[in-house]
DNA sequence: GACTCCCCTGACAAGGTTGTCAGACGCCAC
DNA sequence: GTGGCGTCTGACAACCTTGTCAGGGGAGTC
């Protein structure tokens, strides 16, 4: 084994300025700028000398002194609150936001807040230190009205999958509650007539407004409410598994599920699949997830379409920052029935 | 309906600066940059008369304006190059580096790339533009030599995922050779001697080396390489479904497949499940994926940790940061080889 | 040939901040 | 009362840009 007679001597070369792209070419550093912004009112050569400078030196405008200088003060980048990156609902809504943001050339800071107000109000401060141009926020907390002072500094603010508390803002939402209707609907529709609901965290908006929706679904298919038929603040798998066999197990056991959320869906296939009883109990999700479709039975869901969402609050953003002064604009999207098999099971199966 | 009489009139009130909060304080504006960085050296008097003003006025540091004047200019920002920010690989990746680079209080920029090269260039040079302290990137072309000025410049970049082509650098990669080949050992102890490669485009440098993985372990087994039962350049869940039906229906086809990603696998198991071939044919798959456990039989898999990557390559760059100056660091990451069911198969079952 | 007019160009200031430094002030010792 | 020391404070310059504006020069007009 030689040993390399050269270990990575990187040499730091500082990066080069307009003031030393100016020097070079031999002109003043306002030449240098009228070029590389594509300003009119340069002689051929002094762009041509400009240009070879750049790129002799490698220059690289430094975005944030010439936001700071300009008068429009746009820094090119906005700032995504999310719940978690990494989950596929965040990550899908993220990608979205993305694509619309680099068609406008603005780049995209984001963090994920884990269902934390603190870790909410942390991300939009340093956020708008760093004087975002608008951010997107799926919000946590019971109350944004901190972000009034950012509305009125001028920062545009759209809110994803939650409605904000305490402040007017335009907000896409997915329609949770009519897709929790339409799953119960169904699942009447089959024949069933005790439907258990598996629910997220209590205290999460949507999770509020899909247990209204499945109430509000046996209310109307004429099915009474059975307390021991509804469980609240599942927040894992395992949670939503074991409250699953639980339910399952106990005395006049529901015959099928609803699950409030993907992570929930999960779970009660798991528990479903341990107890046998996948293709004897009807089961209903929402919110997709890949591969509902390979599993046996297949998963039919309620799904929500995370990229549309990011989309559209993305779309309104940019509209706010091309001057729109409107009243705050509500989306509300609809959520599509997936019926895939795992629904459709009637009762009374083994 | 009543009409709002209000609508959202915001009454534009600009962000306040230093200026101001020296103002209503009646002190300089160094003594207010003393307070707001905690610096020593002022008055108890003077600073809370400070406090207040910065409370009333709801004053926010802008942190480009004090990272342009700093002497260290850290912008406490870092640049997340990724193939796509919607894929699980990617989102995990990005979700553990962001869990690192929050506990130093580092902020997120990320883009995805989408296996193109100009988008790569572009994106590096916008986070550079904003002079981002630090940037990991999952490499797509095949010359990141562009990046010389960077290191150069004193930015301190991280690869993951694939090696850095014509630079050296800090790198953090799985094992994907000898996973790939323990996929094979694994399938022909079973008792395998027709080992189909279902591969990704053949120009990712970790399809190329699964491949490597591929061949190798087949050698070490003494079994032949049959071309007929090699496909590479699958790059979606159809293409790879398509690749199987026909490998499955053709002339001595193979009794085991080897996936080489995540929707190759996907992709087959697809296929698979419409010959109603899920049982028949064993089936490896190089990445984990959620639900693997809960499909019918439950697949084999050669798992990457993306969020062991992230963090690692996160470490890798604060380190960096903090000055270290040794030469390039390269991790390999293990794979481990999850043994569910799919992969245990033998050959000669219907 | 004198005078506009227009096009280029650079000097200068400003944007919000921090680093430097010298001065003001209070206090003590002689 | 003076000198000296240490603490606190603000004036000024600087970071890297861009906006403003006035001056220089060439072309065109009478």
């Amino acid at each position: 084994m030689t040993e390399h007679a050269d270990p990575v001597t990187t040499p730091y070369r500082p990066r080069a300025t307009l003031r030393d792209v100016a020097a070079m070419a031999g002109v003043s550093m306002k030449t240098v700028s009228r070029v590389v912004n594509g300003e009119a009112g340069v002689t051929p050569q002094k762009v041509d000398a400009v240009r070879l400078a750049v790129s002799r030196l490698d220059y690289r405008p430094n975005v944030s002194a010439s936001a700071l200088r300009r008068s429009s003060r746009r820094t090119a980048a906005i700032g995504t609150v999310l719940e978690d990156l990494a989950n596929p609902f965040s990550s899908a809504l993220l990608r979205a936001v993305e694509d619309v943001a680099n068609e406008k050339r603005v780049l995209i800071l984001a963090g994920s807040v884990d269902e934390d107000q603190q870790r909410e109000r942390a991300l939009v401060r340093a956020f708008t230190e760093r004087r975002v141009d608008g951010l997107i926020i799926a919000p946590v907390g019971e109350d944004q009205g901190y972000l009034r002072t950012e509305m009125e500094a001028g920062t545009p603010l759209v809110f994803v999958d939650r409605q904000p508390q305490g402040l007017l803002a335009d907000c896409v939402l997915s329609d949770n509650e009519a897709g929790a209707r339409n799953a119960v609907h169904q699942l009447a529709e089959v024949g069933h007539r005790r439907i258990a609901y598996l629910g997220d965290l209590a205290i999460i908006p949507t999770a509020q407004q899909r247990f209204a929706g499945y109430q509000r679904g046996l209310l109307e298919c004429g099915l009474p409410l059975d307390p021991a038929h509804v469980v609240h603040d599942l927040h894992t798998i395992d949670d939503a598994a074991r409250a699953t066999t639980a339910l399952l197990r106990s005395e006049g056991a529901p015959t099928a599920l609803f699950a409030s959320q993907n992570l929930v869906t999960i779970g009660a296939i798991t528990a479903l699949q341990e107890l046998g009883l996948e293709q004897g109990v009807a089961l209903f999700g929402f919110d997709d997830f890949p591969l509902a479709d390979l599993l046996k039975p297949r998963v039919s869901v309620v799904a929500q379409d995370p990229a549309a969402m990011g989309r559209a609050a993305a779309e309104l953003l940019f509209e706010r920052l091309d001057g729109e002064r409107d009243r705050p604009r509500r989306i509300l999207l609809p959520t599509t029935t997936v019926l895939r098999g795992s629904g459709e099971i009637p009762p009374g199966r083994p």
